[in-house]
DNA sequence: ATCCTACGATGGACTTCGTCCAAGTCAAGA
DNA sequence: TCTTGACTTGGACGAAGTCCATCGTAGGAT
């Protein structure tokens, strides 16, 4: 929506018909997608996008924390444009639907001290795994 | 360790050199390896073990088990050997790093009811993530 | 002890995911 | 409208991991 696009514009960022267009795929639905299909669906708007256009997009969008990258074991990484509401994720063991979630608690502040090993600890990212309805 | 080796046997695995040399690669030391370092430390003891049958050694002790897989984004997979004792992680966002954690706190129960969208939640994973006193 | 055979190992081709780069294009300020 | 430097492109490249046809061997059978 032009609220992300308002915001990137107020960024400095130079609005090309490419960014517009990964910005509005990420945004439409708020489904995880990866890389390949943000790329599929952007050429569906913009048919000449090229890849490596694709990825930089996403890439900036991540520094610029709008998006964040979701680490999936050993598959492509996954891309959640649900960047400004801090959520963790909940993911079925069965089929692999992935939900947002909202936990109460403060898991950094559960890291005690003596188990920070001299990090600068910054973020801490939770999966809940277990089965949904329908899989149980 | 002949600890692991002894569980496998009993569990019908056929033994091999190649397989008690990744077994004890990874019980080694507790240290956190990409698969292309195991295979690396097991061509030391047995230099024409290849990549191949390091994956696939991985990939069977991960189903037996015996050893976690960690997700870290953008790299190689990592596999963690203490997988009998249960614990968290915190990964270096500079080198990759990876450390075992023990956090407090009750992750699970920080999961309200209404946001379990009637899943049986089973597990929780967590990392921390940040910069290791030799990155920052 | 030896023989058999199904399970495991091998290595090279292949796939997937992602990055890099030189050259061309264009948004937006002057 | 002009200029310029930021952006895009596509193809080569690279890293991580999988696949597969073939060969080797652990361990039960004899």
């Amino acid at each position: 929506m032009s609220d992300l696009l308002r915001r990137l514009r107020g960024r400095g960022w130079r609005m090309t018909s490419q960014r517009r267009v990964v910005a509005e795929v990420l945004a439409g639905d708020h489904v995880h997608l990866t890389a390949d299909e943000v790329h599929l669906r952007a050429a569906a708007r913009l048919p000449e996008i090229s890849r490596a256009t694709v990825y930089n997009t996403l890439g900036e969008l991540v520094a610029l924390g709008e998006v964040v990258e979701v680490s999936t074991v050993g598959r492509a990484k996954r891309y959640d444009p649900n960047a400004r509401n801090p959520h963790q994720h909940l993911v079925c063991s069965g089929c692999g639907t992935v939900r947002d979630v909202h936990p109460g608690g403060d898991a950094i502040g559960d890291l005690p001290e003596e188990e920070r090993f001299g990090f600068a600890v910054g973020s801490v990212e939770i999966t809940y795994r277990g089965l949904c309805p329908a899989c149980a």
